[in-house]
Formats: C-alpha cells, sequence, structure tokens
RNA sequence: GGCGAGGUAGCAAAGUGGUAAUGCACUGGUCUGCAAAACCGGUAUGCGCGGGUUCAAUUCCCGCCCUCGCCUCCA
C-alpha cells in the first residue's frame, strides 16, 4: 500500500505528503478545548478529523506522537467556575473529565500527551523572558505584557493577512475603549501576560511582572517547546484559530527560538447546523448528550462528522444521523455476511457486545481488536482514496461500492476472510465501531403484544390469512413489525 | 472592504478535460399467502448563472450571483 498520506497545508497552499522529520514518529498538535462547559458536535468535527488523520498516518506503519492540550485558565473558565462556586481546578477537571468521557465515546483515540495550561506557567514565563530579552515583548504599566508584532516580519504569513489594514470594526472600536487595550502600543500586539485584575479571583500567578496569568496563545506554544521542540511535522485545529490564534502561536514560538514551528497546517472546516452557522441563541449547539436524549448513538455521531471533507463545512442535520445509522447498519450487515463465510469464524462479536451507546468504548466491537487487520485487501481503492488529502467520503463511497461489487454472501471462504479483514483495516483507520445488526430479538416485548403475536403466528399457520392480517395491523398500529422466517416470527419495535 | 471555503439529484456528499461514486429517501422486480429481510434494477442529458478556450467542460479561464467562515482570544 501507498506508504503516506497527503495532505493539504494551510501556509503553503498545496497538498505535500506527510512524513515525520525524524524519519521515524510523526509528531504533531492538536489545539483542544476551553474546558468550561460541555463540548458541542462541531468542536468534535475537529477533533474527529484529527483522530482520522492520525489513524490514517499509523495505519500506513508510521508511530505518532500526539499532543493536544486543555486550555483550564482563561476569562471564561474564571468566570464560570466562580459562577459555579468552585476551585478553578474543580471546575475545569470536572468538565475535562466530561470531555473524555465524550472523545471514549466517539471513539478517539487519547493523545499521547495531554498538558494543562495551568502545569505549564514556569514554561510560559520562561517563554515571556525569552521574548522580552529578544525585544520582541514589552510590559505595560499595569503588569501586563505583549508581543510587539511589528518584531517579527512574517507575521500574517499563515493567515495571508500580512498586507491587511486593521479596519477598525465593531468589537475593535469596542475593546479599543477598554483600558486594557490602552496598555498596547499597537492594535496588532496580543497579551502574552495579563496582569492580575480583581474579577480574577484566587485565579493568579506570580511572574516577573507582576501577578497575573498566561494570555491564552502562548501556553500552546510554550507546551509545544517542551514536548514537541522547536519544530516538528504538523499543527492542527479549527480554520477560525488561523486567525490570530495560530499566527501569533508562529510569532512567540519563532521569536523564542531558531526553529521553524510546525512544518504542516492542518485547518478542519466548521460544521453547520440546519444549513446555518450554530449558535447557542438559535439553540443548535448540540452536545452528544442532547443527542444521546433523541435516541443516537455516539458512533452514529462520528459517522455523520465524517461524512464530510474535512475542508469543506458540513451541514449538519437530524437525518444526517439517521442516514448514519442505516449507512452502518448496511456494513455491519455485510460483516456479518463476510463472517459467517469465513473458514472458522472467531467467537461473533456481534453476540458478546449489547446494542449500547452510552458505554465506553471497550465494550463495543471495535475492529482494532483483530490481530492481523493490517491491509486493505479489496479495499484498496478505498485505502488511497484515503491517502489523498484524507479523502474520507470518497474513502466511505468505495467502501460500499467494493461491497456492493463483492456480494459478501457469494464469497467462497477464503475470499470472505480477506474481505472481512480489509473492511476491519478501513473501519479501524477510520475509527468506526460497527453497532450490533437490529434483527430478530427484541428484549423487551410486552407480553399482550407477544400474545398477540402468537395469536397471528397460530393463524397463519392455519392459513387463516383475514385473522392473521388483521392481528398484524393491530400489532403495527401498536407499534411493533412482526417478521416472519421458516422457523417462526419476531417482534421488533416499529 | 480584505482573506478563505463552498454552491453537484428530494436530502447528504465524492469526483473528473471525454460525458456524473456512494449513503439516506423514493421506486420497479424476484422472493414471500401478504409483509419484512435479502437479492436484481430505476431515479441528475445534468453538476449556481453568463461568457470564453477546446474536437470535447460539470471539470480550465474571465465576469457575475448566492451561502458560510475569519478579520483579536470561537473547533
Amino acid at each position: 500500500m501507498p506508504a503516506h498520506l497527503t495532505l493539504h497545508d494551510t501556509l503553503t497552499r498545496t497538498d505535500r505528503e506527510v512524513t515525520p522529520l525524524d524519519g521515524q514518529t510523526l509528531r504533531f498538535y492538536c489545539c483542544g478545548p476551553t474546558v468550561y462547559g460541555p463540548a458541542h458536535i462541531g468542536n468534535f468535527r475537529t477533533f474527529v478529523a484529527q483522530d482520522v488523520m492520525r489513524r490514517v498516518v499509523e495505519a500506513s506503519g508510521t508511530p505518532t506522537l500526539h499532543v493536544r492540550n486543555i486550555t483550564d485558565v482563561d476569562d471564561k473558565t474564571i468566570r464560570d467556575s466562580q459562577k459555579a462556586g468552585q476551585s478553578l481546578i474543580d471546575f475545569t477537571q470536572s468538565w475535562t473529565a466530561k470531555f473524555h468521557t465524550d472523545c471514549d465515546a466517539l471513539n478517539l483515540l487519547r493523545p499521547h500527551i495531554e498538558p494543562s495550561a495551568v502545569a505549564h506557567i514556569p514554561q510560559q514565563i520562561a517563554m515571556i523572558e525569552k521574548l522580552a530579552a529578544g525585544g520582541h515583548a514589552y510590559a505595560a504599566a499595569d503588569g501586563s505584557v505583549y508581543f510587539r508584532v511589528s518584531s517579527f516580519k512574517d507575521y500574517g504569513k499563515l493567515s495571508h493577512l500580512e498586507d491587511r489594514e486593521l479596519r477598525l470594526g465593531a468589537s475593535e472600536a469596542a475593546s479599543a475603549t477598554d483600558s486594557d487595550e490602552y496598555t498596547k502600543d499597537s492594535l496588532t500586539d496580543f497579551a502574552l501576560w495579563k496582569a492580575r485584575k480583581p474579577e480574577d479571583g484566587e485565579n493568579f500567578w506570580p511572574s516577573p511582572w507582576g501577578e497575573g496569568r498566561p494570555g491564552w496563545h502562548l501556553e500552546c506554544s510554550a507546551m509545544i517547546l517542551e514536548y514537541l521542540g522547536e519544530d516538528f511535522d504538523l499543527h492542527s485545529g479549527g480554520v477560525d484559530l488561523i486567525f490570530p490564534h495560530h499566527e501569533n502561536e508562529i510569532a512567540q514560538s519563532c521569536c523564542s527560538t531558531h526553529g521553524k514551528f510546525a512544518h504542516h497546517w492542518m485547518h478542519v472546516a466548521h460544521l453547520m447546523v440546519d444549513g446555518g452557522k450554530m449558535s447557542k441563541s438559535i439553540g443548535n449547539l448540540y452536545t452528544l448528550e442532547d443527542l444521546a436524549k433523541r435516541g443516537y448513538s455516539a458512533a452514529e455521531v462520528r459517522y455523520v462528522l465524517i461524512s464530510g471533507h474535512y475542508s469543506a463545512p458540513l451541514n449538519f442535520t437530524m437525518h444526517s444521523l439517521d442516514s448514519a445509522r442505516q449507512a452502518l447498519q448496511k456494513m455491519a450487515k455485510a460483516d456479518k455476511a463476510l463472517e459467517r463465510g469465513s473458514p472458522n469464524p472467531q467467537h461473533s462479536a456481534s453476540d458478546s457486545n449489547p446494542p449500547s451507546s452510552s458505554d465506553g468504548d471497550s465494550t463495543l466491537r471495535s475492529p482494532a481488536a483483530d490481530s492481523e487487520v493490517r491491509a486493505p485487501g479489496p479495499f484498496s481503492e478505498a485505502w488511497d482514496t484515503l491517502l489523498k488529502d484524507l479523502n474520507v467520503p470518497g474513502a466511505l463511497g468505495s467502501i460500499f461500492g467494493t461491497l456492493n461489487k463483492l456480494k459478501p454472501a457469494a464469497l467462497n471462504p477464503e475470499e470472505a476472510a480477506a474481505t472481512r479483514n480489509g473492511l476491519h483495516f478501513m473501519l479501524q483507520t477510520l475509527g468506526i465501531v460497527l453497532p450490533p445488526v437490529l434483527e430478530e430479538v427484541a428484549a423487551d416485548v410486552p407480553p399482550d403484544i407477544q400474545a398477540l403475536a402468537q395469536q397471528r403466528w397460530d393463524a397463519k399457520q392455519a392459513k387463516d390469512w383475514a385473522t392473521a392480517d388483521t392481528l398484524r395491523k393491530q400489532l403495527e398500529a401498536a407499534g411493533w413489525l412482526i417478521k416472519d422466517s421458516k422457523e417462526g416470527f419476531s417482534v421488533v419495535a416499529k
């Protein structure tokens, strides 16, 4: 199989091969969540795309070092922890735990390192000192420290805003009247260290410039230096982070080291809901919990999130979740047919795993559990498609196309086994966990329904079609479907 | 105003200089007493609009319209 993934690079605006600088391990950094509430599916779109990227790299034989931060100190975490009457640490830790629960449900591989901002204050202060020594930072009268954007000639290269003119829009007009902002030499300068304010409460740290807290952009630069060094393979985040966050990271890092910083930039487009942007006021900011209440599993959500190319906006709807459910069923059925057709079918995973969307991934059937899943087999077209800028929707289409062509039920044992291995390779790479096939047995059929169904079966055996049909309609009206087979019948919720 | 992404069947979404994957939905058939499942088919002469280049464009070029994002802390 082809060796390397090709990914679009935001900086050079070209598709480039993703290969490790050190020839061994792909080291990459993802901007993580700010933990002041549950993450929504838009946030998760980015994390899922990054997860697929990592899985593809690993599936192609390259180990990874995945670092993703937890932002646990900023205006929102401080504000909301105070509202909740909790310490910042307690507050952010509980939301971090929730984040992890959601990540597990979505079958996201845990980053190898997940550093938090408050745990790296000294590293951040050290970086500011370096910047100040190099003439890139200056302290304002109130004790805040700013980065002098004019001191970095490459500022704006990533976002291609180098020759932009600052327009004084509404938000800027507002911030310009903020006393904080008056202390900056230039409107474009950004905070490295924010002086302590009364509303910060207990949340401040000592520094050479007085008490305060680090600016948001700084944590990523400092933690990248700590765990990945001066330059590393790839940096990723949502498109909205290109400016100013990533631009500022580049400025901080390049000016405080001699490194080249990230060699590749991957940005994930936003998720839209019902054709528009998500917003709290519209009430379309869904969390996994919201969707679980509507009966949708995290696996179904994941499928929807990967069903559009990461670089293009994706429209999320309830119908897309229904569609995902059916698509997963289709895959699961194909998998089952392949399993039946394979020689020495192993213990049927689908039999041993209860249908559950709320359990952690450990109890779900994961192709990752199969030991010899290493090659795409008949799905090489899908695999090749995936390697071209992570074309997941193209790969999914190819997988179905291949399944349609192969007719899983008609393969000989060897072909079935090989096909199943290939399918699992692809599923594992996409992080798709197949659901149990919805069939026959419905555990919680009420006794009266069961009795009616039995009557219908008896009538059918007596070839009393009229009675049988009447009873079937009666059951359907009550919300139950009858499915007959040669041996008997089953009742399924409509 | 600047920068960026996108406009492909009812919905979603790939893709290509040579006439449109795939999933959902819908629909015809086989099978079934009838259904369900399964299997075999069908469903965009068309890819935002108008020009241009070309033997040939949805795919390249130009112009225009529309949607979305970013333009200081939002994945």
